[in-house]
DNA sequence: GGGCTTGTTATGCAAGTGTATAAATAGCCT
DNA sequence: AGGCTATTTATACACTTGCATAACAAGCCC
């Protein structure tokens, strides 16, 4: 029995090298991870040990930082969709424009890139899919669509206002459930197929379809026929 | 050693009692248990174990049908879509109707029950968040939305037509892309929040909106204010 | 009714999963 | 410089996964 000795030449892979970084910078770095291993693999592909290859650390690290996989997605999805109400609303706050401008600043915004963009619906498509099993998903696109609508509903009071009109509350409501249904609408085809569509063809839809909606004369006319 | 025999007491569960069901049948069963998997559990809960427990055979079986996970999906996705554009579409086959009732008809269809269903809508936006990464995937959006968008622009066209209105092609390809956003996005919401919304609600406001987008006097009017 | 086909079950397996724990080393504090 | 701490790596483990294969029996055909 040749029981070859263990401090043989049998050179052990070196322990990998490492730096240590902050908290705040690990977590946010695993969160982005995480969002792209979703988008790229699905819920079902993104592993632990997926996520860590692409955050540039071992997959034990993970738990080092969130109690347990659900947790690490939990915060990921809540992240993403902070930042995704954030750049929304980015476009409502624009000084001295007029009420009609900042709406039409607001959709345009919102129907092109970076708001436009498949990844992000792709992790949108992903996380919603479970709302209807996971109240806590419900509740936070719940919320966050509210406040998307709140949004809405006040700068076209505003645009009513500036043309003396003064909508009951519950004309206001509808206006603004049915514009955020445009903005919805249109944005879910520009990210599945934006190729279909020239290059600001869909706000410009979203636009005049708003306006019709709100009974605005259109700025520039150009009538079919 | 006393080397228990084998025919000892050991009394072996018993092998379980199935029934042989036609091919067309079990594939039937297979794909709903599949799509309710999805539903229930995501993709990642979509087992074949669990897929075969609600379809009350065993998992083996599925390989007897289907060349492997991947196939069953595809094909469960497909028959998915292919209910859903039927069942969309079917509102518009109305006898002697004027082309208004019939897009009204239409709306009112795709925004209540069973259209409007959370169940169907975690199915849709679970396998197209995939859609980015599986171009098979979205080929079958693209046809399904094409298919959709066509039957909206040749019901605006006679919509127009009988109030003697000829648009432009691109005009009405305009009108065709923003009625589809409008029910889209109130679906999209119908199915996320539906408690949210009155009765009917949904498809009142689907229709005045369309209505204001094609320049269409309303029937029932009553003025904001 | 007895064979034969084949739909169906049962079992096994290698790869991959999340989690737990131990070992190591980076970098701050003095 | 040198220890100390806690971030990070590495390894182990129990379990699940999809897939392969063998054993079985349901029910048609003659």
């Amino acid at each position: 029995m040749p029981d070859a000795a263990d401090p043989a030449p049998m050179n052990a892979p070196p322990r990998r090298r490492f730096r240590r970084e902050g908290e705040e910078r690990r977590r946010q770095d695993l969160i982005e991870a995480t969002l792209d291993s979703v988008a790229e693999h699905g819920l079902q592909g993104a592993t632990l040990r997926t996520i860590a290859l692409r955050a540039g650390v071992t997959a034990g690290l993970i738990r080092h930082y969130f109690p347990g996989k659900e947790e690490l997605l939990q915060e990921a999805y809540a992240w993403l969709m902070g930042r995704m109400t954030e750049q929304a609303k980015a476009a409502l706050v624009m000084e001295d424009a007029s009420p009609r401008q900042r709406l039409a600043a607001f959709v345009t915004a919102n129907l092109n890139a970076p708001i436009i963009d498949q990844r992000v619906f792709s992790l949108w498509a992903t996380f919603i899919g479970r709302a209807g099993a996971d109240p806590s998903l419900a509740r936070a696109h719940r919320e966050g669509y509210l406040g998307f609508r709140n949004e809405v509903e006040a700068v076209v009071a505003e645009v009513l206002a500036a043309e003396r009109r003064k909508p009951a509350a519950s004309q206001l409501r509808h206006h603004a459930i049915a514009i955020n249904a445009i903005i919805d609408g249109l944005w879910v085809e520009g990210c599945l197929a934006g190729e279909m569509f020239a290059p600001g063809e869909l706000a410009t839809i979203g636009i005049k379809t708003i306006e019709a909606e709100l009974g605005l004369a259109p700025l520039e006319q150009f009538q079919e026929k």
